[in-house]
DNA sequence: TCAAAACCGAGCAAATTCAATCATTTTCAA
DNA sequence: TTGAAAATGATTGAATTTGCTCGGTTTTGA
């Protein structure tokens, strides 16, 4: 009986043109039409459900699967978005680093960019304790050393105690940072105290402490204390940078770029 | 007949320009425009989608790949599949390792194809000196301790004395190893010095040295010397592996485990 | 240094796709 | 069988995407 078929119909449908989705990696509403033999409105509603369900992900004009590789590679989020105004600041921090130097890169976004400037040069030795920089110099470019310690997830870096095992055994000429946040009164702030360990061990260890900022950082805190305004020796940030913030700071010894 | 080819969905298009990009380090616009049939317009809409992810950087007349050759080996690595005896190695492995443990896991593909089995575990703490590893469990899964030190870029894992000085203050219950040769004579060699340093400096601070070697390496002798046959204490390997080697392992006190 | 050529971005129009709405059909229980 | 609820299909105005043109900018080569 030809009605018979259709009783439960939708659930299989749908299920059908998932496995099409998936099949493929991507389809369009178009072809699912006239797969099924539905009309448009039809085939937009299931997507509209595999959608809340997690199965799709609904592009224009079709829909793409969330486990085809496709989808991983469109929402991947593990790549960084830089801002001009970040890679503006890295391009001018570059210019500070000396033929033959050895180099600390932190964490953040503003730094990586940096790293991934100086991934040609083969002249430098550096220390990170990010992974991010890690792999962006993992296949050429400068000797690298990793300083081990727990992963932290959300930033990608190595922190806490275990840090300074390997941190106690080197010195480098400039250490590159990022912040959170940087203002007058509270100096240097990070978002986990692990993090803001580790950052202030680098210090010690650093012939000079290099921090880029973009200008949005100014002026804000965060949770955890790094050290106050005079544990940075130059800082590199944007022109939006406000006037009386750099001045504020070079009147305190600070070296001041804006990019 | 082939009608007129429809046009890719937008995510295909710029999967495929990103590909084609990548590809070749560098690709001009008119290049795309012609691979892709779409219109100039197209071409730069896109690229400014992609520059925005941070997967290439415009320049004038095209633009240039930023995502780093690891990215792409890392891709390749998941791509690829590992032998069937490699895999079913690491599956007999992942059954030594109990609830609450921690182990450690060096470079090697045998070991790698163990990281991705215990990627979704949440109560083991991971040490590991390999990169490709701790990308394995860098989203979500086990604590991880990375061990610092130089990188090496051919294995893609951190070695050399600094290695020491995280490894100095942990314990493991199990270490995991590969391993590029083991015979009776010279029991275990690998290719670095520096790596072989790092893996016998392991095995000191180890419960137990759980070896994870195709029985194709067995018999072989690489260029540094890590051990005797007696450091290791588990051999899982696959059921190629010559009888009478295995018996003999048995008789100096090893236990073998073939998958 | 200067001019030609190539390239870029913005704005606009055409085509495609989408979402909301409503009419029709189907389903299911009383 | 009947009526309400759900599913489907069609319509239409809005939103998105695409290709093209035009004025300004950057690069190239003499």
């Amino acid at each position: 009986m030809i009605l018979a078929t259709r009783t439960d119909l939708a659930p299989e449908r749908r299920e059908r043109m998932r496995t099409l989705i998936r099949k493929a990696g991507i389809a369009r509403v178009e072809d699912l039409r006239r797969d099924l033999r539905v009309s448009v409105a039809t085939v937009r509603r299931d997507l509209e459900t595999l959608e809340e369900e997690g199965r799709v992900r609904r592009v224009h004009g079709g829909a793409v699967s969330m486990e085809s590789r496709l989808e991983e590679a469109m929402f991947d989020d593990k790549a960084t978005v830089a801002s001009k105004e970040k890679l503006r600041i890295a391009e001018s921090a570059v210019k500070l680093v000396d033929p033959g130097d050895s180099i600390y890169l932190d964490g953040g976004s503003t730094v990586l960019e940096l790293a991934r400037l100086i991934a040609k040069r083969t002249d430098l030795t550096v220390v990170t304790n990010s992974l991010r920089a890690a792999a962006e110099l993992a296949e050429s470019g400068p000797r690298v050393i990793l300083t081990g310690g727990e992963l932290r997830r959300l930033s990608q870096t190595m922190v806490g105690p275990l840090t300074q095992a390997v941190l106690g055994k080197v010195r480098v000429d400039k250490a590159f940072m990022g912040t959170m946040g940087f203002c007058l009164d509270d100096g240097l702030t990070t978002t986990d105290p692990n993090e803001a360990f580790t950052k202030s061990l680098v210090q010690e260890h650093a012939r000079q402490v290099i921090l880029l900022m973009d200008s949005g950082k100014a002026g804000k805190v965060s949770f955890a204390h790094v050290g106050g305004p005079e544990c940075v020796d130059v800082l590199v940030s944007d022109k939006k940078l406000p006037n009386n913030f750099a001045k504020a700071l070079r009147k305190r010894g600070l070296k001041v770029r804006l990019a």
